[in-house]
DNA sequence: GTAGGGTTAG
């Protein structure tokens, strides 16, 4: 509170909803102090909290939350603009919930009120919500679009799509994409990797995983214990247990938890 | 100013 006499008028409690909203502590509260100021007070906080409250919301899978925050934002003696992090999160969160559904009917809904001009980040939503419901054909559709809208792709766009063709096991389709993403100039990670290995094992063909183990070493990303449990899954599933204990036993030599 | 991606079972 030492902090108070620097922050004045609406800041205060700006900074105090935020504050709600950080590490997902606590929106319900910032929520009926956000209610506070603008039936009793007559405050109205920034768009910034508005949208702090629906990140919060979103991730915590509170979707009614969200959306009541939503509705506010909307109201008439309020008018924020609706915008990318606001869909994006909201996006993800009904993912979340597992309700792709809805994702995308909210994001259809939102780009034909013309309420929003879509960027990288929300149709990478967009494609988890897609893939989830076995639709990874209509990305194709989505990339001509973002094309003509000259976005660029990156390394999450990317991933995300390639975990939708492995979902459906179509591995020449995955690897294909990857081969894109590379010839693109667009970096790898350790996600990025990890969803090749994860492909690859859960497929039946642990051994072009564990080539994609090694070229992901090579290229400086270190491989954690999602990739190794991907590793193992593979060798267990083909019933080669000698390899299978030798990458749990990779697992424990990097010092990482194995329970 | 903020946002989007990966594993495990039953």
């Amino acid at each position: 509170m030492e902090k108070s006499s620097k922050v004045s008028g609406f800041g205060v409690w700006d900074s105090l909803i935020r504050g709600f909203c950080v590490n997902n502590k606590d929106p319900e509260k910032g929520l009926s102090i956000l209610k506070d100021c603008l039936r009793n007070y007559d405050i109205l906080p920034s768009s910034f909290t508005f949208c702090s409250l629906i990140h919060s919301f979103s991730s915590k899978r509170n979707m009614s939350g969200a959306i009541e925050v939503l509705e506010l934002m909307k109201d008439e003696k309020v008018r924020y603009p609706f915008n990318n992090f606001v869909c994006s999160s909201i996006i993800s969160g009904f993912c979340k919930i597992g309700k792709p559904e809805l994702a995308i009917g909210f994001f259809e809904n939102a780009v034909k009120v013309g309420a929003l001009r879509p960027n990288v980040v929300t149709y990478t939503t967009l494609v988890s919500a897609l893939c989830m419901l076995g639709r990874v054909s209509e990305v194709c559709d989505l990339v001509c679009r973002m094309e003509k809208e000259g976005l660029a792709f990156d390394v999450v766009f990317y991933s995300n799509w390639i975990c939708g063709y492995y979902r459906e096991g179509m591995l020449m389709e995955a690897l294909q994409k990857h081969g894109e993403m590379v010839e693109k100039g667009i970096n790898l990670d350790m996600v990025s990797y990890t969803v090749l290995v994860d492909g690859f094992s859960k497929e039946g063909n642990v051994e072009k995983a564990v080539g994609f183990l090694h070229k992901m070493i090579e290229n400086g990303s270190r491989p954690n214990l999602v990739t190794y449990t991907s590793i193992v899954l593979g060798f267990c599933q083909k019933g080669k247990m000698d390899e299978a204990f030798a990458a749990f036993k990779m697992v424990e030599d990097m010092g990482m938890e194995s329970g």
